[in-house]
DNA sequence: TTTAGCACTCTCCTTGTGTGAGTGCTAATA
DNA sequence: TATTAGCACTCACACAAGGAGAGTGCTAAA
């Protein structure tokens, strides 16, 4: 797409702005990168550059930033695909994993802290939402007057909890052969596949009514019916740091994008389909409020099916190349945990 | 303390820079609140609080602003103990919370929102901890190759979910047993309470060992070890957009502080001891990144005795006089609810 | 005891100026 | 034809100077 020259001067120019964020200059760049060529005929190539929409001047007669299609041509072409591996982030995930068996969510916690610790930017993490979670068990158990506490366990060890209303009047016994039930028919599958299976079931035989079997379909409708991803985002201290951020309304916009977890699971929802490293450049997004904001993030497996999301939310303007290794070693660690564990 | 004349000039200068956030002068102060002296005799005045350290000049030849003490003072003698009743939270909160049954952290997370978005500050709130959880019922089942899952359900309405090993190699009739014995021994007991009493058993009765009793008091030991306090603090967009955070380091201070629930547990321990609302006005707070701002917190009960924690933090400059009658509207409703439904 | 008057102080905003980095263009060069 | 040197031009930024405005403290008068 672009000869070697022009992608030289753009990986310069990259490379430099992301040291630091100043617009970079075409002296700078040759006396930095050693051209062969005078600062004129890297001008040249650079106006060249922007009218194809690589680069941009903030101003007039100030140097080069890459735009977001700069970027993703950098991304793409330039980096290449061998994607590494972080040592420092598996002996740390090592390190806090190891204390003592821990159900995803926290797992996925202390995933998103160490990765925001090593990277300096957010980290991002979605647990497996009813596609990707496979029920093992369920259990019911009577709690107050009038309510039932279920916990909800999962192959890929999500473990959730609920009350809902224990309306049927049911007693320890009852539960107890409910959960039976509801253990032998619905063990294996997906807490998706089980929704849409139990509203058919729901619709077409309104007729079996009041028997203890539809108790426990209605039941388990209702103790899966708010199943559903968490979002794990931490290191705002950490990335407040970053020059990025000394505008305050940017870390207001930050702040929102981080408290609106709704449009969060929407977008990574879509970052699911996909397999391997995704990388989402500024008005890549979505979200309008994350224009100037990349995701670089990856899907953790079960059985070979995505389950969930690990990844970092940073600025555009950040080391791609050893962030993606990051993320894909964070991604390829989790699974491989998953898969260990679920074992049985 | 002061004179009454005093004492309105205090009243006046917080309550103008509670509206806005600059500093007050003696001018604005007699047109405004229609003194019947002279901006000279204002100026003596404040001349006079300020030695006594009520009120300080940012710089010379600037209005004043009240200190720490003003404000303490201020909530002290002036606004009187009349504390109110916070209608539209109550709304709020109802409307919130009987869209279902939820478990205790869910009710605070929810709290703490409404808190915040009603007083456009942060939202905080604490969970039970060791002493104020009284265990209803403890619950084992096997989860993977070789770990067990544990839930824990508590009068106080707070469900804990927890993996640990199953290094006994327990059946699931084990498991079933030894739940029997737990809660049969120890329902109705704080989780502290239970600790105190595992450790003294643990270490007297090393004789009695590989009994099945042991097991179920290692078991039950591990369930209950991390055992702890959540802490939930919401609403940090909101809060962004008052003009006392327009500056960047305060924003990383906040964003520090929320990152922190280690420290802030420690002190909302300290608050917990206490009755009814309690305000800690900036230095007052140990966590030197608070001192800026104030907390309001009051605890919610359960069976008369404190059980966590709801309120808000703020900046100093707030309306102190409607943010403690909004916490301690909410802390009145989260007693309440739980004692409602805590009923069996 | 209170107030009027006045000099003084300090912040903040505006304006002007200079500097430096960087560009685009043109003409010369290899 | 591709590259380079030279030069005029532009723009952000830093700095200083100058007012305006708000507010004070002090002194002397009411």
């Amino acid at each position: 797409m672009l000869d070697e020259r022009a992608e030289r001067v753009l990986w310069a120019v990259i490379k430099s702005y992301i040291e630091s964020p100043d617009p970079v200059g075409s002296r700078y760049i040759t006396k930095k990168y050693a051209f062969k060529y005078s600062p004129a005929t890297i001008r040249n190539i650079m106006a060249d550059l922007e009218e194809m929409g690589y680069l941009r001047q903030p101003h007039t007669s100030a140097g080069r930033i890459p735009t977001d299609k700069g970027y993703r041509y950098f991304v793409e072409h330039i980096i290449g695909h061998d994607v590494g591996y972080d040592e420092r982030l598996i002996e740390e995930l090592q390190k806090r994993f190891t204390h003592c068996a821990r159900d995803m969510d926290d797992l996925l916690n202390e995933a998103t802290q160490t990765l925001s610790t090593i990277s300096h930017f957010l980290g991002l993490a979605m647990s497996p939402g009813p596609e990707g979670s496979t029920l093992r068990r369920i259990e019911l158990v009577p709690y107050k007057e009038d309510s039932i506490a279920v916990m909800i366990l999962t192959d890929e060890g999500v473990i959730r909890h609920k009350i809902i209303k224990n309306d049927y009047d049911l007693s320890a016994n009852d539960l107890d052969e409910i959960a039976r039930y509801i253990n032998r028919r619905f063990t294996g599958y997906t807490i998706k596949e089980i929704r849409t299976e139990l509203v058919k079931e729901l619709i077409e035989d309104k007729n079996l009514c009041d028997t203890l079997i539809e108790k426990a379909l209605h039941l388990c409708n209702e103790s899966l019916n708010e199943y559903g991803a968490n979002v794990f985002i931490t290191g705002l201290s950490s990335i407040l740091e970053l020059p990025d951020f000394t505008d305050v309304e940017k870390i207001k916009e930050l702040s929102r994008t981080i408290e609106n977890k709704h449009k969060m699971i929407k977008l990574l929802d879509r970052i699911i389909q996909t397999d391997g490293v995704q990388v989402v450049i500024g008005s890549e997004n979505p979200i309008k409020e994350m224009s100037t904001m990349s995701i670089i993030a990856s899907t953790y497996k079960d059985k070979d099916r995505p389950a969930g999301i690990i990844g970092i939310i940073g600025p555009k303007r950040m080391d791609y190349h050893s962030v993606i290794s990051l993320v894909d070693t964070a991604a390829r660690y989790l699974t491989k945990i998953i898969e260990e564990e679920g074992g049985s």
